[in-house]
Order: C-alpha cells, then sequence, then structure tokens
DNA sequence: CGGCAAAACCATACATCGCTCGGTTTTCAT
DNA sequence: ATGAAAACCGAGCGATGTATGGTTTTGCCG
C-alpha cells in the first residue's frame, strides 16, 4: 500500500543506463552485447541492473521509448515552412547514430512476434505513425501541393515503409542516402508532371 | 586430397532438414526455435544437424538462399506481359508464408552487422535486386510507360525498401495489404498525370 | 565381392546467456 | 533515529549454440 518513489540515485542510474548502454551497443554492436557487458560499464552486477529494467528487451524497449520523446519533441512539432521537412531532420539524425538505428531494426522486427513484450509498443508506435502522416499528406492535399487523388494513407504506409527499410539498406551499404531516397520519395508524390 | 563428394542419404537428409526447419519456424516462431528441437523435428542429434549445417545462423541463410532460387526462377523470369507483375506475385506468395517472411526479416536484420556470417549474403543480394529492378524500370521508361526524366537507380532502391518496410507492418498488423501498397507505389511512378 | 576412406551421426561437455532468489546495504520520509 | 522501501549483490539455475572425440554407415575402387 505504502508505496514509495525511486530514490533521486536510483533515477539518475536508470538515466546512466539507458545512454551508457546505446554507447555500448553502438561499439560493441546489438549481437554482442549482453546484459553482463551493459551492467559492468555502469558498475552495476547483472542483478544490480535488472532491478531497474526486469528484462533486456524492456531496457531496449526503454532506450527507444527515449529516443522517440526526444525525436518527436526536437524535430517534429517545430513550426516548418514544410511539416514533412521535419521527418527528413530525423532520418538526417539517424545517419548520426548508427547504433541506434540498429538497435531499432532488431528489436521492431523481433517485436513482430506477438508475444515478444514489446509487440504492443510497436503495433501502437505504427498506428501513431500513420495517423500523423496521414494527416500530414492531407493537409498538403488540401493546400493543393499534393494531387487530392491520391490515397492519403496509402502514402502514408508506403513512407514508413520505406524509412524503415531505407534503414537496411543503410546499415549494409552506409553510401546509400536515406534521407536522400525518402525526400525522392516525397518528390514522386508531389510532382505534378 | 581424395576429397568425396555428399552420399544420396545425405543429400536427401540436408533437404529435409531445410524444410522442416522452415515448418518448425512458422509454427513456433523465430525467437522460440532452437537448434534442438530443429534436430529433433528430423530424427537427429544437435551435433549430427550441425555436420549438415555449421552454425544455426548459416542454416537459416541456406533457407533463405533456397527461396530466392525458387521465387526467381517461378516468378520473374516468367515472360510476363509487364514484368513488375513478377515482382508483385513474389510479394503476394509471401503473404502465404509468415514463418519465411518472418525468418527473412530477421535474418536480414541480424546480417546487418559486418560479423553477422550472412553479412556478405545480404550485401550481395540488394546490389543483384538494385541492378534487376534498375533495369527494369529503365526498360519501362524506353518502352513510354515512365517519365524518362525520373531517377531509375532511386526508384528501385526505394521500390526494395518499400517492399522490406511493409513486411514488418504487416507482421505487426497482418490487415496490411503489402502487395496493394507495393502496386500503389508502381501507380504512383508510372501516372503521367 | 571385400576393404577402407570418407560421410553420417552421436554422447558428452563447455562457455555463455538471460534471469531468479535470498540476502545485505543504502537511502530518506517520518 | 528509525524503519520501510529502494538499491544492490553473490550464487546459481535452466537453456542455448557449439566444439570434441568418437562410432557407425555408406559406397567407390581394386
Amino acid at each position: 500500500m505504502a508505496r514509495r518513489g525511486s530514490y533521486a540515485k536510483g533515477v539518475a542510474k536508470r538515466e546512466e543506463i539507458l545512454t551508457t548502454a546505446l554507447d555500448v551497443i553502438a561499439r560493441n554492436g546489438y549481437r554482442r552485447t549482453s546484459v553482463r557487458e551493459l551492467a559492468d560499464a555502469v558498475g552495476l552486477s547483472q542483478a544490480g541492473l535488472l532491478h531497474y529494467f526486469s528484462s533486456k528487451e524492456e531496457l531496449f524497449q526503454e532506450i527507444l521509448r527515449k529516443r522517440d520523446e526526444v525525436d518527436t519533441g526536437g524535430f517534429v512539432d517545430n513550426d516548418l515552412e514544410h511539416p514533412v521537412e521535419g521527418f527528413f531532420a530525423v532520418i538526417r539524425h539517424n545517419s548520426e547514430v548508427p547504433g541506434l538505428v540498429q538497435l531499432y531494426a532488431q528489436v521492431s522486427t523481433e517485436a513482430c512476434d506477438p508475444d515478444h513484450p514489446a509487440h504492443a509498443f510497436f503495433v501502437d508506435r505504427y498506428n501513431q505513425f500513420r495517423g500523423v502522416f496521414g494527416t500530414l499528406v492531407r493537409d498538403e492535399q488540401a493546400a493543393g501541393n499534393i494531387d487530392p487523388e491520391l490515397d492519403a494513407d496509402r502514402i502514408a504506409n508506403l513512407f514508413l515503409a520505406a524509412a524503415d527499410g531505407l534503414q537496411t539498406q543503410w546499415m549494409l551499404d552506409p553510401s546509400i542516402d536515406m534521407a536522400d531516397h525518402v525526400a525522392y520519395l516525397w518528390q514522386l508524390v508531389t510532382r505534378k508532371a
């Protein structure tokens, strides 16, 4: 009943774990990163780390959730001339944090399994993004920048899919420019030949 | 020096392993499938199975390589009125073998790590597909079906990316129609508004 | 045939993994 | 100051992928 919150030291440590874990993954790669290594990197035992995140998968999910918060706060909400520029900015930013991209790709793929603890998180995430991008397209249609005959929902899904799929291609061959390709897709959609 | 080939029994068993493994993965999911389970399913010990595939990852890579052979032989090479229809057919076929799609998504993502044994395989695979789809687009441009001003290579990459990304969305929400969305992207590219 | 090298296959063991359990130490509101 | 909860640990459990050193089976060659 008398539930007490986290101590100051606890919340700081939790934050330290999140940022340090991302560093370790970026350096060692997702596959070779174990809970023991992550615990060592922040000066904890494995059991000590698992006091904060009850499983490895929960820790990873939390890293990605934090990334989403930073991204939507820093890029998407800005008052840009063209709202889609915020989307491009996120993608450009991603190519500077390959460890995060790798982590995202790996976890989101694993979470396709309905039994995965982060399954619901990603289902919800994609639905949110579909909604946001769908209204973005509809706004551009209303503004006369996109042919109103086009299907906004399908276009939204295609953009999310292209962004995801380009990550795979970029990780396999970093000379692939993700933002450039997504911008070209936008050009394909907005062109009025 | 006197290297002898596989016995008849061996090649049959190898084939049985490939098909059975795919069944098991489709039923249990990629995450919950262990080498011991796969070995049991074909009546072998773990060591017996690893005589054919020196590692779990090599086995999975071999399943995907075989899938590619079947797909390109059965769909792409056909003399279709519109060659891109072969591409759509593969995607439609994929939605009937969710286990394979899950396996492909998982392994291709893991193989983004340069140290992964299947890394070179996937780098090569994507380069091949980029080439094939690029010439497909250029052919359509020559035939007057696609605006010759458009960048065939970028479009090819976008199609591969969309196909990959739609797999994630489809696995998270099977009501997403992958083939329909890719066909819509084709419509976006071929339209001459 | 018969022999014999290589393929097919197994029992066992090992290191590492994520995670649990029972405990001790540290924090901090009262 | 005190006591309850948070912070943290040592030890260990079950499962995993894989290496080792062997035995059995196959099928080419003389």
